[in-house]
DNA sequence: CCGGTCCATACGCTCAGAGATATCACATCC
DNA sequence: GGATGTGATATCTCTGAGCGTATGGACCGG
């Protein structure tokens, strides 16, 4: 890439020259005098070296070096104006990519729905999601090789969160366990039973946030058993290996021999953010953020 | 295609910060000082309408509308300058189109040759070469369909011509003739003989050239049947049907039962010539006839 | 707290380029 | 031969892009 020889002007006047090929008519179209244009025209083929119109007799004609740039010019010409469109409607946010991370939890409830407003509101853009656990989110975010988390309980000095819904939580567990009969469930009926949960590592505040709540009712879980998707959670849960707490979206996974119950103290609740760098200028980011957040 | 909005150095100076990413630098790199650096930045960014860079404390980095310029700038840039070399290479003649007409009897003898030459010389240059008799050349140059033209025995005072080479005439006879036992053949034997020859239309110069000969030897030829290609001449000479004369490469063409000798008054020949628009610039046109003439 | 780095801003200068007007050169066409 | 049309040339004006120097302000590291 070289530092360029010759001028847009010129090479636009030689675009519309030679679409004219009449110097007195293509300098109306540009709206200048006749004279100026030969002038551009004579600069042009200066510095290419060579004619590139053969004036004559019988008017005006490319020659063969003239025919060679002119796809060139309306090419180049093009792609600029088509490219810088391209960037203003990148610019204002109409266009572009947003890279988005999601908790699994949330594909089945309110991701679906986040994507179709977003995608009415801003048709141009093209959303990239990505599955992804909350810790995971929070590095690809600072590595720049997300543009948007959607996490739970999570934190970070150096990220910004917005919390988007709030949801209870709910028991999982055998659809033929004795607490099944219940309509609700306290948490302290559940001391003693075998665990099903998801690694500490993968979401560590939504973790604590359960284990403390059972602290919280007296007692502590016995995990028996990880499972990083909450779709393996639920089916462990359905062949009786144990029982587990989840977000109340969860209950969209319809499982045969899993039941769902609503937890007893209702005030326990999970919090889903999204996150983004504070320092991100990217208009898609802020247009999301409208998507997601329609109150504020 | 649209009046250009933005200025080629501008796109420059946007390819090289991008890549370097540092406004210092990239100045150095461009030849100017760090602030009118800034300055051209900051006008492209004030005509597209939106930041192309994040200048934070982690230093320089594109934004989304700039990402998105950013491959625009590039190709514009490189379109631009292999578009001129392109139009320079075709200026000066070593690369381009050319089309080439020839007559249908140099097929054979100077036309492979010729075209060899040429590419040895212009190996950037295209020919296309298509075989057309005398009349139908002279229209097609004067109708710009094609750049040269080889023919035989042309004149026409719009046109310019250049002799290429000359040859003397054979007589061209069925191989069991009485008169094939002749080493040379005086044209007044074919007196009485039943000729054939190409129409007239076709090439009018080299057409009244053999007549004007016969006439000459004191008699007009009887023609049986007219052929446009000297293929089907020679072809309809070995059934039988007749005589002809042909310039002397038409010898090359072998068939069976077909004899060529050589014409007495040995002083009769035929022209070769180039032809061409006289206000054809195309440097093309005249690298081919220095390639046809190397003596002038 | 101080020096260093890095980018933005302010200001003044210069000059190439783009423009207009007037005129010329050279065709063609009644 | 004069009217017309077309492009080239000459001359002048002027704007503004582009540059440099000097300086300011933010941030960082010691």
């Amino acid at each position: 890439m070289d530092r360029p020889e010759l001028s847009l002007p010129q090479l636009y006047a030689f675009a519309v020259l030679a679409e004219e090929l009449h110097f007195g008519r293509a300098a109306a179209r540009l709206g200048i005098a006749q004279p100026p244009l030969s002038q551009q025209i004579r600069r042009l083929e200066t510095t290419v070296g060579y004619p590139l119109f053969a004036r004559g007799a019988a008017g005006v004609a490319l020659t063969a070096a003239g025919a060679e740039l002119l796809p060139v010019a309306r090419r180049v010409l093009a792609d600029l104006s088509d490219g810088l469109a391209a960037a203003r409607a990148v610019g204002d946010g109409r266009a572009g990519r947003l890279r988005i991370g999601f908790a699994a939890s949330l594909a089945a409830t309110i991701l679906p729905d986040l994507l179709r407003r977003h995608r009415e509101r801003r048709p141009g853009v093209r959303l990239e999601i990505r599955e992804m656990t909350t810790v995971p989110q929070l590095a690809a975010l600072r590595a720049g090789e997300l543009d948007v988390g959607l996490v739970r309980e999570a934190e970070a000095a150096d990220l910004a969160f917005a919390t988007v819904a709030v949801e209870p939580f709910v028991v999982v567990l055998p659809a033929g366990h004795p607490l099944a009969a219940h309509r609700r469930l306290r948490l302290d009926l559940l001391a003693g039973e075998p665990f099903i949960l998801f690694p500490r590592d993968a979401g560590p505040g939504l973790h604590d946030q359960i284990i403390g709540a059972c602290a919280a009712a007296g007692f502590a879980p016995g995990i028996i058993q990880y499972a990083t998707e909450w779709q393996t959670v639920c089916a462990l849960v359905g062949a009786g290996l144990g029982v587990s707490i989840a977000p109340a979206g969860i209950g969209r996974i319809r499982l045969p021999g899993v039941a769902y119950r609503p937890v007893e103290p209702g005030d326990l609740r999970t919090r889903v953010a999204v996150a983004w760098r504070p320092d991100d200028s990217n208009p898609l980011v802020s247009e999301f953020r409208r998507t997601v957040l329609p109150a504020g």
